[in-house]
DNA sequence: TTCTTGCATCTTGCATACGATATGCTTCAT
DNA sequence: ATGAAGCATATCGTATGCAAGATGCAAGAA
C-alpha cells in the first residue's frame, strides 16, 4: 500500500532507472506540497536549474508534465507559476471525489475479493492504531492510501487514474489542513462505518458513507483554503 | 456554442499567439483521432520533426503534453507509443462520464439562467433538424458541445474539465462509430427527454437520463472498439 | 509631478550537438 | 540447425547556445 520501500532490496530487484526530468519533476511536485513553492509564486527556471544541477531541457519537460497534472500554470514566454487554489477549487473537487468514490464503493462491493477486504482492514486498523496514538502524520497517510486503494481495486482504471490526481492536487491542503478533535472524531467514526459496509458487501451504503465522507471533508478544511 | 469565428476580425482583436509546441501538440492530437497514427503505433521523433518542420525540443514538449492528456504513453529511452483503448477503457470512461454528467445534470437544475436553458434547447433544435436530415457529422458535433456544455455550466470546473478530458480520449471512437437507426433514434429520444427534464428543472430526472443515455452508447459503440 | 517612450537586462523558446541506451542483425560455437 | 553473443545502427536523453520577446528602469515631455 503504497509504502516506501527504504529496507533492504532484494537481489534481484530491477534496479530503478528513472529519467532526470521525472525526478525533477517529483521534486517540484514535493516543493509545491510542501509549501517550499508558494501557490500563485512565479517559478525561475534559471533559479531552479542551479539549485537542482540538472539544464534547463529536463526542468522544462518536467514543468510540461506538472502543467499537465494542473499544479502549475505554464503563460507563453511569460514563465510558469504555481496555480493557487481558491476555496471554489478545492470544493469542487471534493464534490467530483465524493462522487467518484461512491461510485468506487458500489462498484468495490460486487467485486472485492476477500484478500483485498482484508488487505483495507489491515490498513484500516493500523490507521486506528495510529489514531489511538493520535499520531496525525501516518494516520494521514494511511487515510489517503485507503482512498487510492479503494479506487484502484474497483476494476476502473480511469476511474482510479482520476482519483489520484485530484487526490494529489488536494495534498497541499490537506497536509496544512487542521482539525479539531471532534472533527477528526467524526472522520474516524466514518471510517468505521466504511469498514462495516465493505464487510458486509453492502455497495450502497459503502458508497453512501464514502460520499458523505467527502462532503464532511469539506467541512474539516474549509477555514484553511 | 464552440462556434470557429472564421468571420473577420474586430480590429482591436488580440492576435492569437500561440507557441511552436502548442501548435504541434494539437497537430498530432489530430493525428491520433482521425486516425493517421494509429493506436499502438510507435512515434518517431526524427519522422515527425522532418514531416513538421520543427526541432526535437519543442515535438518533444508536446509529446509531454499528450502523456498528460493520456493520449500516448512515454517509455523512458524506449519512445513513446499512441495508446491503445481496450474495450474495457472505453467502457471505464463512460462509466465515469456517467456519473459525472449525472452530478453535472443535478447542478445545472439547481442553477441553471433560463438564457442557459436556452442556449442548450437551441442547440438541441439544432441538433433535432439535423436528424431530420440523417446528417451524421453536424449531429454528432452538436451532441458532443451539449453535453460539454452542460458540464460548463453547472459550475463545478472541475467536472468540466475532466469531462472535456475523457471526451476529447473518446472522440476517435465516436468518429468511427456508426449507428444502427435504431439505435439512433434511441439516443434521439433520450436527448428529447434531458430537454424535458431541463425545462421542468428536474434535476434528479436530468441526472437520470444523462447517465442511462451513456451507459446505453456503451451498447452503441461496444462492437466498434 | 505624472505619464509616456526608449533602452538595457533578464527570461524564455527553439535549434543543434553529443553522449548513452535500446534494438536488430550477423556471426560463431555447439 | 539452433542459440547466444557481439557489433552496428537507430533513437533517445541531456546540455548548451543563440535569438526573440518580456520586464523594469530611467529620461524626457506635458
Amino acid at each position: 500500500m503504497q509504502v516506501e520501500d527504504e529496507g533492504i532490496a532484494p537481489p534481484t530487484a530491477l534496479i530503478q532507472r528513472r529519467t532526470l526530468h521525472e525526478q525533477v519533476a517529483e521534486r517540484i511536485r514535493d516543493m509545491i506540497i510542501e509549501g517550499h513553492l508558494a501557490p500563485g509564486a512565479r517559478i525561475n527556471e534559471a533559479a531552479l536549474v542551479e539549485s537542482l544541477g540538472v539544464s534547463r531541457t529536463p526542468l522544462r519537460e518536467a514543468l510540461r508534465t506538472l502543467a499537465g497534472e494542473n499544479l502549475i500554470d505554464i503563460r507563453p514566454s511569460r514563465g510558469s507559476v504555481v496555480r493557487r487554489l481558491t476555496p471554489g477549487d478545492v470544493a469542487s473537487m471534493l464534490q467530483v471525489l465524493a462522487e467518484l468514490e461512491k461510485l468506487a464503493g458500489r462498484l468495490l462491493c460486487e467485486r472485492a475479493t476477500s484478500e483485498d477486504v482484508a488487505e483495507l482492514q489491515a490498513a484500516h486498523a493500523a490507521m486506528m492504531a495510529h489514531y489511538a496514538r493520535r499520531d496525525r502524520l501516518p494516520y494521514y497517510k494511511l487515510n489517503q492510501a485507503i482512498h487510492t486503494r479503494i479506487a484502484q481495486l474497483c476494476g476502473n482504471p480511469v476511474l482510479a487514474e482520476i482519483q489520484s490526481g485530484i487526490q494529489s492536487r488536494l495534498k497541499r491542503i490537506r497536509f496544512i489542513g487542521n482539525r479539531s478533535p471532534e472533527a477528526w472524531a467524526n472522520a474516524v467514526r466514518e471510517h468505521e462505518e466504511m469498514m462495516e459496509a465493505l464487510a458486509a458487501r453492502d455497495g450502497a451504503r459503502l458508497g453512501e458513507v464514502l460520499a458523505r465522507h467527502l462532503m464532511n471533508t469539506w467541512d474539516r478544511v474549509r477555514d484553511v483554503v
